[in-house]
Parts: C-alpha cells; structure tokens; sequence
DNA sequence: CGGCGCGTTGATTACTGTCAAACGGTGTGG
DNA sequence: CCACACCGTTTGACAGTAATCAACGCGCCG
C-alpha cells in the first residue's frame, strides 16, 4: 500500500527551464571536485546547462519504470529513492539519492528504466536534457568521463549496500547506511557535527533494509538504546562517527572521496 | 576460510600477451552486439586489443581489494564473483560474471578497487591495459558509450539483485538468479536447451543469497522437488523457463537485450 | 584404504514476519 | 476549545524462517 504517502505528485506543475546553476551552489559540482579537478570552463559549462526544475511531494513519482527518458534527473534539494515492486505489493528500494546525485544518469545509456523513483520527503530537481548531455560530453570529454565515473560510483554504492542486506544484521545494516549517508551529505555540505536530516519513515526505511516495519522499530529502539545513535522526526545524531563506522564495519573506500586525477 | 577452494591461484603464470580476438570469438563482441550494431572497424578494434591472457583455477583471486590497476578484466571462459569480506570470516558476492563481461571496468574509472574478484571454477580472462582502452574510446566514442552502457547494465543486475535479497524468498531468489544467467549465458552462445553449466558449491550459493549452506541445501531441494529445476553438479536444467521466471517475479527488461542505437 | 570436499540430515536456538491493538501528535471541522 | 480522523510509532503475542551445531553419507583421489 503506497497509498499513505502519495498525494499531489509534482508540486508546481509549471516547470521552469532555467540553468542549473540559478538555484544556487549545484550539488553536482561540489560532488564532482570532491573526486577531481574542474577547470573553470567545465564548471561553468556545467551551471550554464539548461535544465527543467521541479517540485515533488513526499511519495511523488519522480522517474516512472518503463519510461523512455529524454531527461535525466539531477537531485538539487531532499532525497529520493529508486524503487522496484513485487506482486503482493512489497517493493524493494534499492538506492537513496542525495542532493548532487544524478539518479537516472544511467538513462542516458539505457535507454528505458529498469525502476522507479520516488521522492522520499519533499523534493526539488532539475531535469537535464540528454541532448545537451551529448553536447557538454562532446566537448568535454574530461566531463564524460567523470560522468562515467559518477554511475561507476552509483555501482560501488550499490555493491555495499549488496554486503549489507546479505551478511550484516540489521542494526549493522542501518548504521552503515548512517555511516554512508553522513559522508555522502558532507560532500554537499548538508551536514555537520554529527547531525544529518533524513525524513524517512519506518516504513520506507523497511522497504530499504528489506524489513518488516515492526522489525525496523524494535531495531531502530535498540540501536538507539546502545547510544550509537539517536533519531528524532528526521533529525539523525551520530554522537560518535568512528564508533558508529567500526560497529558497521563500515569502509568509506568506495564512495572515492579523494581528489585526483580522474 | 576461503581455504578449501583456493590452490594454486593462477594456473599459467606466464601470462601471454596477445590480441583478444586470438582465443576464437570474443564473447564481448557478441555481448556488445546484442545491445547495438556495431561497424567492422570497431569489430576488429576490439578483437585486436591487446591482452594479457591468463588462466586461473577455482577460488583463485583474480583481482585484489584495494588494488590500483591498471588493467581491467575481461571474462573469455568460465565465472568469477565479486567479493566482499566481512569479520568473523563472513562474506558476500555481489556479482556472479560470465563470459563478455568486463568484470572490472570500473577499474578504469575508479583507481581503486572496493571488492576482489574470485574465480569460480576454473576461467580464463584477458587483461587489457587503461592505456589502450583509452586509445580505443578515444578513437570510438560510439565504443565509450558502449563501454559506459556496460557498466551500467553492470549496475542494473545489482539493482535486481538488491531486490532479490530484500523481498524475495530464497526459493525466488534463486530462480531469478536462474533465469538471469540463463539469458546472460544465452547471449553468448552457452545456454541451450534449457540447460547451462554453473560450478558452484552450495557454499558459494550461499554467499550469493546470503544464507547459510545448511538453508541453501534445503531451498535447493524445495526447488527441485517442486520441478522447477534440475540441479546435477555443475548442470542446470530448466525445464520450463516461463514458468520459472514466473514463479521469480523475473522481468528481463533490466538486462537491456534489445538491439538499438545507444 | 583413508582423507577430503561437498552434500545432506536432525535437533535446537535465534531471528523476523504477521496480526492486532494502542499511543501520540497534528490538522480539521464543529 | 474539543472531538475526530489520520499518520506514523510502539507493543505484545504468536507463527514461520533461517542460523547454528553436530553428524553422517558419498564419491574422488592419492
């Protein structure tokens, strides 16, 4: 049952073309120059990029599965979650975007989508024409190739997530995607001293840790009893990164976070 | 322990160089022009890669955790994994690779490796340096976008793989998984009649599904009792593939088999 | 023959899902 | 201002799933 969180879909149907960059600081670049250097020229060829912005509700559609895209969707505020459904209505997320993450860059190549993607809270993005994609990637091939990178990273991402559905337990599990959401949020500069906003619900949380909605509470209780965490609305506080990051085993080595050469 | 398996790790160490094409014909090829056309000049391009070729016996690391390569991997003959290690011994696999598939292509793009990469079985792989993929891209943007699409099929797998873990049984688990590498293995010419060969130990199975062998023995006995499978050894028969991938919920959309301009 | 790797079994414990209900905050209409 | 409805969180009881431990069987190879 979707039903609950759904509602008003896009929240200001006008969508307005502008460039990328009107908004303000775009996530996107500060993404790419956490893992490289960008000439002035690419950094400005990238915020000049026309781009369709949008609004959505908590639960909104914002990719459907099956869609052929022309567009793909640059997250510039909240979060969002790729999503796949199963007869009996379960559905499985199977990755979290933050502002600055390309969630359908994959588009470009393939073509039709595989998922779905929801807005998780409320959230605004900017659709990027796969044209003007092909153009900025012509010119600078440089760009191309930290594009790749971007999706190549989306894949690591992925691969964690992978190790912790099969083999880390729940409360490991949960605090891993902590520990990574934390560092992904800190390259956009969305949080600091232990503090990150993530306005999930119990819910959906099981939908990404493949749980029960009462086995993410009875965990989530535990895991905040430890003192490892705490969580209140979407506020999350990590009192203690490192002790959080050994309890989850948890290895920053594939989100790249290092500058050099790409 | 990863003990047993293990041995002799690279079977032939004096690694040959030659073209890729020099082993018969390139499963890569087949893979690439399953997605799109390609021209005789980027046909012969790539078959006269150069390779390192290598041989590796079952269990061996092919590639290492944390390693800087500077080739990446391309599966000619056999399987591989990805592998991710935990404390207490356990451990997930995050991909299972056939024949065609550029195992570390992300390599080329990340510097630094997040997973190891074991043989499954006996294989044999080509290494090819990032210089020369990068000559080739170069030359071939049409080949980039294509190598791109690879890594990005790469991620959709792990996409459905996710969700197998998270809201499927293991009994559809391993359809699903069935079903995949039945069209994986199709693609390049080694499935036929419903039958594929695919050496694993119910060990492994379990670090794919991400259960204990115990489980994985007593699902698999389930699955065959029920007619869905045959499982002798190595060989797999599917009787029925529609209705195994019914009863997987396995929709092949994500494995982007259609022919088309990319 | 004996050892070893792999598959199989049974018994027991631990973890998770399901069902059903209650609680608490918030926004709405009376 | 209160009653009510709604949404998300929390609890308890119970059923179903999966891990663990410990053996045993079986085929292959030295």
């Amino acid at each position: 049952m979707r039903g609950g969180s759904g509602g008003s879909d896009r929240i200001e149907p006008q969508a307005v073309w502008e460039a990328i960059v009107t908004s303000e600081k775009t996530p996107l670049i500060a993404a790419l120059e956490r893992r490289d250097t960008l000439s002035e020229e690419e950094r400005s060829a990238i915020a000049s990029l026309p781009a369709r912005m949008a609004e959505f509700a908590n639960g909104a559609e914002i990719v459907a599965y099956g869609e052929h895209s022309r567009t793909s969707c640059l997250m510039l505020e909240g979060f969002s979650a790729r999503v796949q459904f199963l007869r009996a209505g379960k559905r499985q997320i199977s990755a979290v975007h933050v502002p600055g993450d390309f969630v359908d860059l994959h588009g470009f190549l393939l073509k039709v989508m595989d998922h779905s993607v929801v807005s998780v809270g409320r959230s605004r993005t900017a659709f990027v024409d796969h044209g003007d994609l092909e153009r900025l990637t012509t010119r600078f091939p440089h760009l191309a190739r930290l594009f790749w990178m971007l999706t190549v990273i989306d894949g690591a991402i992925q691969r964690a997530f992978i190790t912790c559905l099969g083999r880390r337990s729940p409360k490991q599990h949960i605090a891993h995607l902590l520990c990574e959401l934390y560092l992904r949020l800190d390259v956009v500069g969305l949080a600091q001293d232990g503090l990150i906003s993530f306005p999930v619900t119990q819910e959906i949380l099981g939908d990404i840790l493949g749980l029960s909605t009462v086995h993410v509470n009875r965990t989530l209780q535990d895991l905040r009893a430890t003192g490892l965490i705490q969580w209140r609305g979407a506020t999350i506080t990590i009192p203690d990164f490192d002790k959080l990051a050994t309890f989850a085993e948890f290895d920053p080595l594939y989100l790249q976070l290092r500058r050099e050469p790409r």
